[in-house]
DNA sequence: CCGAGGTTTGCGGGAACCCGCAAAAACACT
DNA sequence: AGTGTTTTTGCGGGTTCCCGCAAACCTCGG
């Protein structure tokens, strides 16, 4: 068994191995990355079966690693290791494993004895292994009444990159009343219905665009590594839309 | 001495106070606080003179705890230990360390020679220990022309939270174009001159207003955290003025 | 084939926002 | 007092945004 560790945190860094020796009877080799890119270099350099991932890491997220080592290679299980059940992530994470792969998702908050768990039920018995708190989670973004639509999602981070209406619209391939028409639904979703808004004596209390911000980001559905990635994208968007 | 550590992380917590035992020769009182609250409840239930503190921490910030142990007792020595150097952190703590306080901060990144020095630099020498890295951002923030004036931060926080013009207008106590103003420099600050947003066949691309928030958070002068406790002034001031 | 539910589009009005100009006011520093 | 910087304020116009109404559209399952 081949086993990959990208950990940006020196001690977190060393007590996962010093699980992962314990608990993995056929461990042949086993090396350790501190982030992200690193990670991709060496996963290019030998032959892994077997990864884990922290979510949260410098230059490249958890989930980007997860994504083009999937990408390379479908069978590869990786057990994801974050801090936090931040719906960003788990969102992420969802959309891009693919139908047949092993994988799982634990907290590092979690005692060790679940790390051990999870180590072998991802990487000896090949079942997926996620964490309770997770699974919740993964649930309500499932569910179409409390979770966002992927398209309501899409509105919410164009609107948090900062576009225009009008920006949305082009990038979408939706008319200028499209855009605002997803806008429209992700307000309501998030409990921006005209109503719920208090009013002082000064008129209503918030902007809905910039209060859906606000809302999106303390109940975590997007965080601050989500946005730089999505940053990323629209980037490119842009540079292929001059040409 | 009598040491406080609050530390939600168990592996951190277990390696701070290693390093606590083998690096301070008169230690009497070691005490260990999973998350702010507790910290605050055992400060108070005896006496401390030294406490290290994580800024994040599951229920009350590294900042907020600071606050009120400064207020309780302003002599108190404090090591900060955290994992960034977000601007949202920096800027909270500089605002509220008493004139005469001695404290320090340092990376949980940094070798545990360095963390070793600072123990030693902040409890028994009782000078300020401030990492690179973070002295520079803190340089930044305080020169006029790279960061935000506090009047222009207050205006980026209300934003942030999703307030109206208007309600900017009534809780800063100045008048709608006052407000508007603030916005504007505020704007001017982060780049976004009328001329410097990208503009495409479907007019300008971004919305000054929600792009402010993007930037903001992708270059740490706020984060979720930050946030979340400004969202509680707001409901303090709220209640104030519905009387 | 039809109908239910979700999505898109046009239209239109009212509100909110962006911003340039310019004068007053507040403040610091000499 | 005097000068310079920063902040506040009013005015006004052009733009963008918010949102209700209603019609078209798409898709899926009966």
């Amino acid at each position: 068994m081949h086993l990959l560790i990208a950990e940006d945190d020196k001690l977190h860094r060393a007590f996962l191995e010093k699980v992962a020796r314990n608990t993995l009877a056929d461990l042949n080799v086993l090396t350790m990355a501190e982030d992200g890119a690193e990670a991709i270099q060496e996963f290019d350099a030998a032959e892994y079966d077997s990864v884990i991932l922290d979510l949260q890491m410098p230059r490249m997220t958890g989930v980007e690693v997860a994504k083009t080592i999937w990408a390379k290679k479908p069978s590869t299980k990786i057990l994801f290791w974050s801090n936090y059940t931040e719906e960003a992530y788990i969102r992420g994470i969802t959309k891009i494993v693919p139908s047949a792969a092993v994988y799982g998702y634990i907290l590092k908050s979690a005692p060790a004895e679940q790390l051990k768990l999870a180590l072998q039920g991802v990487f000896v018995a090949e079942q997926c292994v996620i964490d309770r708190e997770v699974r919740g989670v993964q649930q309500r973004a499932g569910d179409r009444l409390l979770g966002l639509s992927e398209l309501e999602y899409e509105a919410l981070v164009d609107l948090c990159l900062g576009l225009t209406d009008k920006a949305m619209a082009a990038r979408r391939n939706v008319s200028l009343r499209g855009a605002q028409s997803r806008l429209q639904h992700l307000y309501q979703k998030l409990g921006l219905d005209k109503g719920d808004i208090p009013v002082g004596e000064w008129g209503p209390t918030y902007n809905s665009r910039t209060r859906a911000i606000s809302l999106a980001l303390s109940q975590g559905i997007l965080n601050a590594d989500a946005l730089r990635k999505e940053e990323e994208n629209l980037r490119v968007w842009m540079g292929r839309q001059q040409k």
